[in-house]
DNA sequence: TATATTTTCGTGTACGCACACGAAATTAAT
DNA sequence: ATTAATTTCGTGTGCGTACACGAAAATATA
């Protein structure tokens, strides 16, 4: 393995010049520069990262602004999770890392966290941006200051961010739709249950539920679609006698799509009405749905794979601030199939 | 970040004492090492894996044994690749890579080669030990040299090999089985094809049938299984003959299962012949299969992430050389469902 | 020609760690 | 107590690169 010096030596120059030549720093006669690159060409040369690493005392922070994950609400778990994996293996190599957080409920705390984020004053960013309308006046924060940003999980559109990491949300919502489509019968009804709570995830899950629909534009099966919202979800009883009630009332419902992670709060209820009949689908794979996902009460589940999507963000930047790399602006996340059958194997 | 010099400093002894209690040498006494590790503890200290591999000029030699890829059998071209996303990234870190290929339909050009591998002495290998008698005859060649050994994709019961990399074949065919099930009506026959040419591949291919199989006993539908074997591949004019007559003579057999990767043979013949009414599933996305799941001909496919076993299988004896991490004894691949609607988010 | 200015380049040190060498401290042997 | 053997530990050097500092060379100005 050649190094600097070798080239250093075969050039006649010294070790800084090499340098200087490598990193396009001025301070060398065209001349000189000319005969350097031959070398370093012939030599077939690159630089040794490791060395140069531990050299350059350069160090970054990369800024993460993402919901806090609120008692049941464990899917942010998991993106934090792929977060902490790649700091593990690029901390060091001079990078650190500063979480923000914010209630994703509350979009005040989410500008409050925003611009503790940017007064961080950090090399770039990752940002759930789960506010639509306050993102896009915010983030004229980051590109003041030339802090590149990446978005993730949330889409949200016309802004210069480095790239987006997520669902393609219709798609997935598309392929829910061929799911529920085989398990059920020649001809049956199905609903769909949104909840409102589920608000600040907005976009996605209409896209979803869009795909969804779509799908049965082409389906050869018989089928009828119903809605239904619901306020909140923690008053279980409340969403308990609300579905009974739809459920008892229109008894050709045979199957359940859930377009968000709130899958197993259906599918306890559904359990307890002991309506073995019903085919239940939905969104993530938390525990809790998983654990539905394994007795049987939920037919499938639809990952993102929400720990790789963590992952992706901070090596991409990681990438990008390192080598220069540009990721595409779109990084779409596998959208996999989780039955009972492999849920174990993921 | 901490550094070896805070450690020696703190406890008030030299950088090459914590050297020595950090590499577990001679020459501490049980006294100072406590205390050195009390203090590496309380720093929550970790060496820089960067500066300690500038420093050691160790360099290991990972040798690969796979299959040449031969014509039209793509699939060992995914692991291959995956192989080489993982020694891009470790190959500026002392790591060098042999690869050593041979026939998967010749014994003794894999003898051969293995001899070949053992003699350039790696430090670790990587093996596909498709002919199982032969592996165990040889493996003792390894184990005399005390390189450690993983097993990818193959399984092979009974040796000392450090980890295996690959699918639970009998889960995915089982998996397999519910995909088949919920695309199949109410009363059908399914057709299980399979091709002599796999036998390298016996034992995987067996567990994917019996799994497939065993989904059966509890399904709610009344179905049938036939088999059928078939010595070549390449003449697809027998193949197709037989095929087209067996299908004709058996006109309720609705599903085709696949339970290797050449799917796509089967797919063109049923194609061909207009059935749309048959539902295929098999394994593996190479290009020609996605292209006929694309068209509508396959109905589904199981992949097990070939790209991701290479890159993991070098990562991981990556991590039990420099680090001594000990990988789990088995190191299931996932096992993916693969449909029109999300073959392109993989 | 002497001096100032600019361009070009060489040297030295640091990054964090591995490892060899040998010194100091401890213990054992005489 | 003296010497020898052994254990314990500190120092120094090198890995390949980055970068600051300043010296030397080239060029411009008087």
């Amino acid at each position: 393995m050649k190094s600097i010096k070798d080239i250093a030596l075969k050039a006649n120059v010294s070790i800084g010049t090499v340098d200087r030549v490598l990193h396009n720093r001025p301070g060398v006669s065209e001349k000189t520069k000319k005969k350097v690159l031959k070398i370093i060409e012939d030599y077939n040369y690159t630089v040794n990262p490791v060395a140069s690493i531990l050299a350059s005392k350069k160090t970054y922070t990369i800024a993460t602004l993402l919901p806090e994950n609120i008692n049941s609400d464990e899917f942010w778990e998991s993106p934090k999770q792929g977060i902490a994996n790649a700091m593990e293996e690029i901390k060091n190599l001079g990078f650190l890392i500063k979480n923000f957080h914010f209630n994703q409920f509350s979009s005040k705390t989410y500008i409050d966290a925003f611009h503790k984020m940017v007064n961080s004053k950090p090399s770039a960013v990752l940002i759930a941006p789960i506010f639509n309308k306050e993102t896009k006046e915010l983030i004229g924060l980051l590109e003041n200051e030339n802090i590149p940003y990446v978005f993730i999980n949330t889409e949200t559109e016309g802004l210069n961010n480095l790239s987006f990491i997520g669902q393609d949300s219709f798609k997935s919502g598309l392929l829910a739709g061929k799911l529920m489509n085989w398990v059920l019968p020649k001809k049956a009804e199905i609903l769909i249950i949104e909840i409102r709570k589920d608000i600040s995830n907005y976009t996605s899950i209409n896209k979803r539920i869009n795909g969804f629909k779509d799908f049965f534009k082409t389906s050869k099966k018989s089928i009828t679609i119903h809605n239904l919202h619901f306020e909140h979800i923690e008053n279980s009883e409340t969403l308990k006698n609300q579905l009974s009630n739809y459920l008892s009332e229109h008894t050709h419902i045979k199957g359940i799509f859930v377009p968000s992670s709130k899958v197993s709060a259906v599918a306890k209820i559904v359990e307890s009405l002991d309506r073995k009949d019903i085919e239940i689908g939905g969104f993530d794979t938390t525990d809790k749905n998983i654990k539905y996902l394994k007795n049987g009460t939920v037919d499938f589940l639809i990952s993102q794979k929400p720990i790789q999507q963590g992952y992706d963000g901070i090596k991409l930047l990681f990438n990008y601030l390192t080598h220069q790399i540009k990721p595409e602006k779109y990084y779409f996340s596998p959208i996999e199939i989780v039955l009972k059958e492999n849920v174990d194997f993921l």
